[in-house]
DNA sequence: TTAATCTACAACCAGATGGTTGTAGATCTG
DNA sequence: CAGATCTACAACCATCTGGTTGTAGATTAA
């Protein structure tokens, strides 16, 4: 199947940082310790429903998945958490393109920008 | 009724970047010049459907909305651009401390951490 | 004033989402 | 081996979501 494109990436990747069990989850597996019982255990809610979180979550690529004996280790990926920086940033230089673009106008240096 | 907590609105944001045409409504509105329906012609959906993409932006405080005559003018507020990337930093941040609290039980500079 | 434009909002629909329970396969432990 | 634990996955359900159409109120333009 296709790999996914920026924005498909975007998607998965912010919708998977929308809901509260997954950023705890998140936060929580940054020891790179936990197993996917030992996580349901923290929150009032089923295996299953938590297994599903952590499906979403990895499916994002914020988190990795390591077979140990019987247990599922679970990982956050700290790489995809750095190109959800550098997706916000992405906005921020968007933004400065157009204040440099509109400062521009009002400082001709050597005017006519546009032919 | 009761103002958002911080999880509550890392729910709103990450939830209103989780889709393709709110992100470009985001870029689009760092003009902070385009109506709701200039807005709308540039996709291939109803009117309505942008204005729902825009509401949800708005309730994040993505966005804000600016009466002028007839026109609703949208302006993104890119103060709650900076509150989320600080929300991904806050992970950085843990992650960082983890590690901190790691190397520290290896390197015993002043032995015994926690009394 | 009348017509056109912009917005708001309700009602509706199909599909996704977040939860549940139940079943079954692997792996560890007594 | 037998039992307990961990995981995977299917089926189900209520609600949310992203889209539609339609109606109505404001404001501008002719």
């Amino acid at each position: 199947m296709e790999q996914p494109t920026d924005e498909e990436r975007a998607d998965l990747v912010f919708n998977a940082l929308a809901d509260r069990t997954r950023r705890d989850i998140l936060r929580r597996s940054m020891d790179g310790e936990l197993s996917v019982s030992a996580l349901a255990r923290s929150y009032a809610m089923s295996f299953a429903a938590v297994q599903k979180h952590v499906a979403v979550l990895d499916r994002a690529g914020l988190v990795t998945k390591h077979r140990h004996g019987r247990e599922q280790l679970v990982r956050t990926d700290m790489a995809t958490v750095h190109a959800a920086q550098r997706m916000l940033d992405g906005f921020e230089a968007v933004w400065r393109a157009r204040i440099d673009r509109f400062t521009d106008v009002l400082t001709p240096t050597h005017q006519g920008g546009a032919p």
